[in-house]
DNA sequence: TGGTTACAACTTTTT
DNA sequence: GTTGTAACCA
């Protein structure tokens, strides 16, 4: 806990009372690195302080410099500050940076996610919400079950009201702080058939139950626990002598809440971030936040990060633009030394495919100019626009990876794997236990299943305990009497085997003895093999800790896949997995009324959605350092039809000095009229909107020759050129193979490095040979 | 209980 | 066009 002794010695003399704070002699070097703005914000350490960080200006390094600064100085101890992230990512950084600024690492502090800094307090005073110490803390799946349940007994459509959407609302109350008392019963509208207060407190009432909680409860009973218990909070405030978050623009106004509450003890509070980049106001990130701070914190020292060293004039010229179209800002003016580089591209497409074709051909020669491809990005504003990308580049056989895909913990066996071991730690666990109770099948159907239900429901026991009692009588047929009975007894040996046993070893055993790994094992479908090899994968990440309740609390709030391997491959994502990346060449592809901004959003949030969608736009310009392209195309396939589609109104905010357009459309300057038309329609409404997105043949308004590309022309910089691996293996025409995203297949045409191959799953494709393995060479 | 068919949905996503 | 879920049937 007390890491005085992992600190280097002092640039200062050691406190001797505590109080005086300690003058440096002299500058320390990880200062003098700093510029002026950056070193005030490392600086200044007591009051309230906003640091206003703009794109690439260094937000990190002052971030880990101020906590660093914090240390050495000896103003505080590692235990006396709370960092919070907004993820686990950041939280991973800021700990090996400070760790390597310090030349030590530090532990015992208290840095991390909200949701994890949350939950580890929460742990220390559950009672005060109904919990107990080892609640179990529910993923999506498991909260979508339980409404899904809950709307079922109140008799709820659910053809009406998905229970996606049931949930939405209520973790948006969540995120406002709401519980269900500080609400109306006919808040929540019509949705539900008007009954989500209902809904939301029945929810409440269950988790209670089960002895869980949900993400958004962790921050609430948070807020409970220091609400209800001074001495607590007392406790921390006088623990947490200085607080800095990351950020800021993404907080919630829970975690406002959280943040004030604690931050009253010293006030020193020091919070980074970037109006201009806040993007997830559609789940609940709460922009108010950060334009407000002055407000509510007076006296608050507002630092201005301007210095961009990441982008070129150009780029940086036309990201500032755009984003000076909107009202809801504090304003920075961010500027560059580094040179203003080409003009940010605007280039027309006839359709998507084309788009793709282009933007392949691009970086093709962009490679053979020596650019790295992990230095090249695609940002599309949704995930299936990476569908034409990802086709073209395997027809062509240009490496790349798509960031964003489905997670581990996501995984099917995975979380079945993981009931087993949640029912083994938390016996109230009934979410899991229901999961896992007939599977792999044991005869326990649904009608075992309701007379369990029954037994519990009737004594208000927990299912565990209910199916204990339900095997001591006659209630259920001979054959699901003895599966239960087997079950039963399973679990309990498991558990007391909990203590005594490794919990891999345990795991294992678990999965052995319950039948699931044979599940798989005998199981024909191709992806059971690749479920084997994950199921091995978790035991290998339990072995990284100590033991089972810890893994499990890692599983809950680190639900992220570890980085991919960085080989030299070209990068598709979205705009929000991008945000905090940078990349030399970026290409914004789909720069069209309804996709970008799109158009659901409008619909949701008027004209605060359009502030975002610039926002978002603003994010993916500032994520690159020499080259930006952005594209659109006349016409997209959209769930199967063709749209005719108008470029984006983002594109007439782009500064004209910072931008060469040029287009693909032959018919550039004949139809340029209705285009302003649709656009100015979508600032009147959505409705217009939604006839001008759907409705009209697009072009490009610009004036200019058209059909005129203008090649993208990089500075200087040489690099090595990479050959592309060597095809693996010759195959035969009906040989049997495996590729990464389409499965097995069979081949059945060869053509120059190409193959045709009918998919199993995913029909034919023309492939590169490179792509494909044999398909007893499959993982 | 498993398999098939019909129907609808379908923006962004971390914890 | 694709995918996932719910209802229905053998």
């Amino acid at each position: 806990m007390n890491d005085k002794s992992n600190l280097p010695p002092p640039d200062a003399p050691p406190p001797d009372a505590g109080s005086a704070p300690p003058a440096p002699a002299r500058v320390p070097s990880y200062l003098q690195a700093l510029n002026p703005a950056q070193c005030r914000a490392v600086e200044t350490l007591e009051g309230p302080v906003l640091v206003l960080a703009g794109a690439g200006t260094g937000k990190t390094r002052v971030l880990t410099t101020r906590l660093a600064h914090l240390l050495i100085s000896r103003r505080a101890s590692p235990f006396q500050v709370l960092a919070v992230t907004f993820t686990n990512k950041a939280a991973r950084e800021m700990r090996t940076r400070v760790a390597a600024l310090l030349g030590t690492p530090i532990e015992g502090w208290w840095l991390g996610t909200f949701h994890a800094l949350a939950a580890r307090i929460l742990r220390r005073h559950p009672e005060h919400v109904g919990l107990r110490a080892n609640f179990t803390i529910l993923d999506t799946d498991d909260q979508l079950r339980l409404i899904k349940e809950l709307m079922q007994a109140a008799a709820v459509d659910a053809k009406k009201w998905p229970a996606r959407q049931v949930l939405g609302v209520i973790e948006r109350w969540k995120d406002r702080g709401l519980l269900p008392e500080h609400l109306k019963t006919e808040d929540g509208g019509g949705i539900a058939g008007g009954r989500m207060v209902t809904l939301y407190d029945a929810y409440q009432e269950r988790l209670r139950a089960l002895n869980a909680c949900d993400f958004g409860d962790l921050l609430l009973h948070g807020l409970t626990v220091f609400q209800r218990d001074a001495e607590v909070l007392a406790h921390y405030h006088r623990r947490f002598r200085y607080i800095m978050v990351d950020e800021y623009q993404d907080t919630n106004v829970a975690q406002y809440l959280w943040l004030r509450l604690l931050a009253q003890g010293h006030r020193n509070l020091c919070c980074v971030g970037d109006e201009d980049q806040s993007i997830y106001g559609w789940r609940g990130a709460e922009i108010g936040n950060i334009l407000r701070f002055e407000a509510d914190f007076p006296g608050a020292a507002v630092i201005r990060l301007e210095e961009n060293y990441r982008s070129t004039g150009h780029i940086l010229g036309a990201a500032s633009g755009l984003i000076g179209h909107n009202q809801g800002r504090l304003g920075k003016t961010l500027w560059t030394a580094s040179a203003d580089g080409d003009p940010v591209l605007v280039q027309g497409h006839l359709d998507a495919d084309e788009e793709a074709r282009w933007v392949a051909e691009e970086i093709e020669s962009l490679q053979r100019r020596g650019q790295a491809l992990g230095q090249i990005a695609i940002l599309v504003r949704a995930g299936y626009q990476t569908r034409e990308f990802e086709d073209r580049f395997l027809t062509i056989g240009l490496p790349y990876r798509v960031i964003g895909g489905p997670r581990f913990y996501e995984r099917l066996e995975i979380r079945d794997a993981l009931a087993y071991l949640r029912v083994i730690a938390q016996p109230d666990d009934d979410l899991a236990f229901e999961r896992i109770v007939n599977t792999p099948k044991r005869g326990l159907g649904t009608a075992a299943l309701k007379t369990l239900h029954a037994v519990a429901r009737q004594a208000a026991v927990p299912l565990t305990e209910a199916a204990g009692r339900l095997v001591e009588t006659d209630e259920l047929k001979p054959k699901a009497r003895a599966a239960l009975r087997a079950l039963v007894q399973d679990f309990e040996r498991w558990r007391s085997l909990s203590g005594a046993v490794a919990h891999t070893d345990l795991a294992r055993q678990v999965l052995d003895e319950s039948g699931y790994t044979r599940m798989w094992q005998t199981d024909k479908s191709p992806e059971a093999p690749g479920r084997l090899e994950n199921l091995k994968e978790l035991i290998n990440a339990m072995s990284e800790f100590d033991g089972l309740l810890g893994f499990l609390e890692h599983v809950s709030l680190v639900m992220e896949t570890t980085e991919a391997a960085l080989g030299d491959m070209v990068s598709l994502m979205t705009l929000h997995s991008a945000k905090g990346l940078e990349f030399e060449v970026v290409f914004l592809p789909g720069w069209e009324e309804g996709l970008f901004p799109n158009l659901r959003a409008l619909e949701e949030n008027g004209i605060a959605a359009l502030e975002e969608e610039r926002r978002l736009a603003y994010v993916g310009l500032t994520r690159a350092c020499r080259r930006a392209v952005i594209c659109h195309a006349d016409r997209r396939r959209v769930y199967g039809n063709w749209i005719d589609s108008v470029p984006s109104r983002f594109l007439d905010e782009l500064p004209a000095d910072h931008t060469t357009v040029t287009s693909a459309c032959p018919f550039a300057d004949t139809l340029s009229t209705d285009v302003s038309v649709a656009r100015a329609g979508l600032m009147r409404g959505v409705h217009e909107a939604r006839a001008a997105y759907v409705g009209r043949a697009g072009s490009d308004t610009r004036p200019g020759p058209a059909a005129r590309r203008v090649p993208p022309v990089l500075e200087g910089t040489a690099y090595e050129v990479v050959p592309r691996p060597a095809p693996t293996v010759p195959f035969e025409i009906g040989a049997r193979v495996f590729h990464r995203k389409y499965g097995y297949g069979t081949v059945h045409g060869i053509e120059a490095g190409k193959l045709d191959i009918a998919f199993d799953h995913s029909g034919d494709k023309k492939v590169m040979e490179s792509f494909v393995v044999p398909a007893d060479q499959a993982e």
